[in-house]
DNA sequence: TGCATTATTTGACGTGGGTCAAATTTTCTA
DNA sequence: TAGAAAATTTGACCCACGTCAAATAATGCA
């Protein structure tokens, strides 16, 4: 919305990042892209997608990290993913369904992010139909990310499955507070703790 | 492979299904996709993909009904899906990115299913890019279902577990026998016998 | 820097559900 | 239809981890 010049900024890793789904993005793409961004900062813990809501709305995470999570009728928070920088940020499956999403993302630290409105998105799909099939790559490759986390949380004992995290994603240890990362595990973070400090 | 003739009856179904993702299949995609399909029955047990390897095939289910699994290093089974009749049945993000499948799919009973190699697909689809955008589409919906399924392990009650279970889907409940159900819902089968016997 | 707030640790206790083993029922197959 | 094999049920035991509560440590803010 403000701060436009730091488009910038930020032009070579988005597009350093679509290179990996679609090969030889040219001028003219990458331009006609520029055209429909946006930039907004987030301040910490503000709401990026509400739980609920049907997502209007494409994200590309410049800076800072973010919580995927829901929150049950009983009030449960459970954290699903977290997201950082130089990656897309939505509910990926609400978005394409165009359904409201089961999820809420907020910003875990003070994050930036470029964005794109679905009505916007759309159009330029409509305009450059080849950047569907670099879609459906990057679904496959959340969809391939998904299973991993699917065979994460199926392990029993909880220190194994804390164990599992450190080797497949440290930064998750090393950047997060404990009570997220407990809950991404799902397990309670006093058990997290007492793992942590060798006792279990 | 064989019993080409069954192709007949089958064609409905699949353009049917297809339907659902591409608006319109004219009669020449028709065709063209029909020419790539080759038929093949599969036996109670016997492997439609192995764990571990690359999937060189895309199926579509038509008659039976399949489980999707893993084995541990420790020999333990967990079974992350179920395939039933008119799906595509594939190990599908291993499939996308063309990497060992993490996943093994077997048929639960007597199956029939129609399929076309990697290659003869990715022809079709480069010969046919507007069929990209239905396997976003489609990829979008399985990363969406994958989503809540998810949620279904996040609930930390066996009981409530299986309650949701036959709530979301209950053909799985009547269908599959209580060892894949239990191994689908992480908890032992003694314990899924006693939830039904009201036990717990 | 000091106080308030939030995060993490530690302790005590209870229990859901896993494991092992044996009984019973159901399903095949000859 | 009997007898074997597989699936399901039932019982006994126990421990990993959740819950509640209180202490300590870290962080933020004035």
């Amino acid at each position: 919305m403000k701060e436009l010049d730091k488009l910038d900024t930020f032009e070579e890793h988005l597009v350093g990042y679509i290179s990996n789904y679609i090969v030889d993005v040219t001028e003219a793409e990458r331009k006609s892209m520029l055209k429909l961004l946006r930039f907004s900062p987030f301040n910490k813990g503000e709401f990026i997608f509400k739980q609920g809501e049907v997502p209007k709305k494409v994200c590309f995470l410049i800076k800072g990290a973010v919580r995927f999570y829901y929150v049950t009728e009983e009030g449960k928070d459970h954290t699903t993913n977290f997201g950082f920088e130089n990656e897309p940020v939505l509910p990926y499956g609400s978005f394409v369904e165009q359904v409201p999403s089961g999820i809420a993302i907020t910003a875990l630290e003070p994050a930036e992010l470029v964005w794109a409105s679905s009505q916007d998105f759309n159009l330029f799909m409509e305009e450059h139909p080849r950047f569907q099939i670099g879609i459906a790559k990057l679904l496959g490759e959340y969809l391939f990310k998904g299973s991993e986390q699917l065979s994460l949380l199926r392990i029993s004992s909880s220190r194994e499955r804390y164990e599992k995290l450190c080797e497949l994603q440290p930064e998750i240890i090393s950047r997060f507070p404990l009570t997220h990362i407990a809950s991404y595990l799902d397990m309670a973070l006093e058990t997290l703790s007492r793992i942590r400090a060798g006792k279990l």
